[in-house]
DNA sequence: CTTGAAAACGAATTAATATTCGGCTATATT
DNA sequence: AATATAGCCGAATATTAATTCGTTTTCAAG
């Protein structure tokens, strides 16, 4: 039997995610999917069994593709700020390399389609970073404020410093970065 | 001959941000609205010339509303620190209180749809607060970073405390927002 | 080299959905 | 009170898009 084919998967993710940034996930059709993917649509069934379950998937992909780098080079042993300043910046860099990605994931996540199973996923993948800023409050190092407000703006500085960069407001460089997360930093230290 | 119906429109108005909360700007269809609001679908017709003027239409009048209530109460004399506070406040009162309306707006802003007309009004109904932010940093209250960084953080820490107590992971009280408001500040201020 | 099972395709099919149309109704003006 | 103008409605219409179907092509196993 002929075996499914890695470089169509690869294809249609990409192609999914491409249009996504382009039109928003209200406009994408199976149609556009398949044609900028290179494939019939009816093939698009092949690999997936629904449009909703193509979407969902690839939202699983991407999220742990994306919490993969969030952690990436952030050694245990390393004082607090540099580690968040690590995992700062694979954030930022993250998005605004695979920005495409990035608006797919949020869109589907403020969509009527996002599913409760996706939440969960979010949530366990973000657990190492959750443990990380646990430590940091711990160690008086964080105000002591509830949790979800130091991770929320962690999290939305980069966003907003991402945003900025990405529509030219801000240039992409060491000085920009440096300022950005001095903010971020302030916000949360004690 | 018949004048239109003000509590018509406004009942096409509420239907709309209700139903784009709930099931997002992508699952709205003029037979819904039209449904909740109480009329028939072609009535939507006589007040809007289309589905893409009718949503143009409310975003500007939901962005009009949100940045006059931005600036409510904002005496021109008070400390800054007490003029930003209160301008926090504000947002996040009106997120609160008319999240229907403030998802709405989000999602059209994200969409294909969002022109450039829209751009530009959203630009000068910031105006004011844009120029309070600037005399901040004048006086040097605020750090000396790009002035887009500041605001940014400021909506963004808004938004992002909206989120946490909407979705029950803070409460809504005097102290959360305290907090909250003091990370916000710490950050941007020198 | 044959073969069978699954991939791949293009053409239906079906289900939504924005918009238009023709007639009726309400009301502001005279 | 008459009337004309525009609101209002329910029923078409036309378009778009997800999904299915029947056939052909490809490839791994025997």
């Amino acid at each position: 039997m002929k075996p499914k084919d890695d470089e169509k998967q690869r294809a249609i993710a990409e192609a999914t995610f491409n249009l996504v940034a382009q039109t928003g996930l209200s406009g994408l059709t199976m149609a556009d999917i398949a044609k900028t993917a290179g494939i019939a649509t009816s093939t698009l069934y092949v690999y997936y069994p629904s449009k909703d379950e193509l979407i969902s998937q690839l939202y699983q992909d991407a999220k742990t593709a994306t919490m993969q780098r969030l952690m990436e080079g952030v050694q245990a042993g390393a004082p607090l700020r540099s580690r968040v300043r690590r995992i700062w910046c694979n954030l930022l860099r993250h998005r605004l390399e695979r920005y495409a990605e990035v608006v797919f994931q949020e869109q589907y996540y403020n969509s009527p389609w996002f599913t409760q199973g996706n939440r969960e996923l979010s949530t366990r993948l973000a657990a190492g970073f959750l443990a990380l800023m646990e430590e940091g409050q711990q160690q008086e190092i964080f105000k002591p404020v509830p949790l979800p407000l130091l991770t929320a703006s962690v999290v939305g500085s980069v966003r907003e410093t991402a945003n900025l960069i990405r529509t030219g407001v801000l240039a992409d460089d060491e000085a920009v970065q440096q300022a950005a997360f001095t903010l971020c930093w302030d916000a949360i230290k004690a």
